[in-house]
DNA sequence: TAAGTTCTTGCATGCGCTTGCAATCTCGGT
DNA sequence: ACCGAGATTGCAAGCGCATGCAAGAACTTA
């Protein structure tokens, strides 16, 4: 068995080879014979022999680790897409750092220095908001940049979200199908693009209705904003109530929902009809049962994925891609009655 | 502004001192004067300078990286767990390397592999199955390691768990305290000690109060076989239903609530009081309003990362931690009415 | 079989940084 | 003004691996 630290020059001396003909085993497209490959082989399993990683980066410049900063993982999307981003990139053989950009109550440039120093290969942004100096400094470093979930209108870019705008025209179009009249919505943060495009989408689907929006409140994608302005919009003092509800996710709309019913005593989707965005996987459970547009995370994942390793295979000819991907509306129960009649 | 790549010497350069004297700049306790210091800090700032890590984790063997093992992010325990883990270390100089275990259809020994190759300086196993192979790889490398949530009768590991026997054990004090004779469980997967700890503890407070469990049902952690559970339990050829029910893990006793209202049209807490472990946040939503024993992420979390950084500094003289974490019983409405007044 | 190709292989150098060692400095004490 | 201890600094040798280059091996082709 093996011991600590084989390096590559003890396998070398063991298989009667040069130390470069080891490392040129185990880089993948070198060139060696199937007879010292096999050698090498042998010895390296002997002696228990892996390749330091560390190693290689620093003297090919490659470090096969990708950076993803991520604001908050409280939203269950991004643990999600963080599950299927790091188990994709892991199948190309690249793995993920983590940087969490939530409490660093400085600026994500800090965060981006920091992920620099590690060498990546390439950064995921996922919902973070973007400055232009953190785009400049990671070109200037050369590493390519994808955002994750997040629209910026930025040259050279790359940007995988779920096409919002859409999304928010399937839910007026819906709403309106069903002869609802007086819908509300509940907004995200005016920061995120997600929030603006399925606010705009929102309002276009029911422009070509005829319609305009209700009410609005604010939750800033915050689940106890999101109470208060349910609150504001149904509560006792509110005035011409709507029949329909949309909010900008289902964080915030499962939230609403719970004043809804268990603050205001109404019923859902009898008094009002409820829906969110994302399809986060609470809002299939049974208690909520959640009309929503779902993110096809896997979609957008392997987008991402895709771009970045393009743009890391092909630094030059790469051209920057914005890529909407569109996701189905998912009827339940809390705009229609009787939808899922089956247990799920 | 800089501009790609700049390196130690060219900051030397810069400032008229040795490279090494960058070097020790840059690190900390190393003997440099004040004054070759702000030359050199002025030099690296002007040119952008920053260390590459991974020139000086290969220099120095010490990655600054720590490994995380992760089978699965769909229990929202890990999510949280996750970006504490990764903020209390980010604090304090390491970074997290993300290695999901779950699709990893072979065994988790090639993740280790995998992990031990880019020269971690310690590993995180949060809620994975070890073998005694593992361990001895690690240990053989030099790596120090700690199981998260886990715990193993296993030789000189590591482990920090939440209190689960006492978690268990309250659970049952408190239920028969409310009067209960006829007590339910569904029981998590076998495998895990999470499980076993829970089940032991509880049938341990059982007995205290003269009383046994009165059904069993196994859910496996998974969502899907814990309603089958609750379907065989409370289901109309079920006899003698249990007039309470504690669920290893609050997500399936989410899952079990949606059974018992949405499918058997129970009520709860009057029919049934349902009681879980974790304290998720969807624990304390609304429409579920769930009793459970708390983990507390936050101290389970500070635990795991103070024993690493502890073995790390002194190898030689580290013991072992087994650690587990008491979490108070947080009583809520699927137990007792009238419980939870206020808006949450 | 000799010349011409294409493969293999080892050598040597370098990636950017750390660190032991020895030379040099700094300063207090006298 | 002089000596010695401790602080500072540069030197040089790595860390483990990748890779350009030129020499040698193997294989074609006529």
């Amino acid at each position: 068995m093996a011991s600590a630290k084989v390096t590559s020059l003890q396998v070398a001396k063991r298989a009667g080879v040069s130390q470069s003909a080891v490392s040129r085993v185990f880089t993948p497209g070198a060139s060696v014979s199937e007879k010292t490959a096999n050698k090498v082989r042998r010895a390296a399993d002997a002696l228990g022999y892996r390749p330091n990683v560390l190693a290689r980066a620093v003297a090919s410049g490659r470090s096969r680790i990708i950076g993803l900063v991520v604001a908050y993982l409280d939203n269950y999307f991004y643990p999600e897409a963080l599950e299927k981003l790091s188990t994709a990139l892991q199948a190309k053989g690249y793995h993920v750092l983590i940087f969490m950009a939530s409490l660093t109550a400085g600026n994500i440039d800090d965060v981006v220095d920091e992920i620099l120093d590690y060498q990546v290969d390439g950064i995921v942004f996922a919902s973070v908001a973007m400055s232009s100096s953190i785009v400049e400094r990671c070109q200037g470093a050369g590493v390519p940049i994808v955002l994750l979930n997040r629209r910026q209108d930025m040259s050279g870019v790359s940007a995988i979200t779920s096409d919002n705008f859409a999304g928010g025209r399937k839910v007026a179009d819906y709403l309106a199908g069903l002869g609802h009249r007086r819908i509300g919505y509940i907004a995200g943060w005016e920061g995120a693009s997600t929030q603006r495009d399925r606010e705009a989408g929102f309002r276009s689907g029911l422009k070509a209705h005829g319609l305009e929006m209700a009410a609005r409140g604010v939750g800033n994608f915050d689940t106890q904003q999101a109470k208060q302005a349910a609150r504001d919009m149904f509560g006792p003092s509110a005035q011409h109530r709507p029949t329909a509800l949309f909010v900008a996710n289902d964080h915030m709309a499962i939230s609403a929902m719970d004043v809804l019913r268990g603050e205001l005593g109404l019923v859902i989707p009898h008094d009002v009809a409820v829906v969110g965005y994302d399809d986060v996987p609470p809002a299939s459970w049974g208690a909520y049962d959640l009309t929503t547009v779902r993110q096809r995370a896997n979609l957008m994942v392997e987008h991402t994925v895709e771009t970045l390793l393009a743009e890391i295979g092909q630094p030059e000819t790469f051209e920057p891609r914005q890529i909407a991907i569109d996701g189905p509306l998912v009827v339940r129960g809390s705009t229609e009655e009787n939808i899922n009649i089956q247990a799920n």
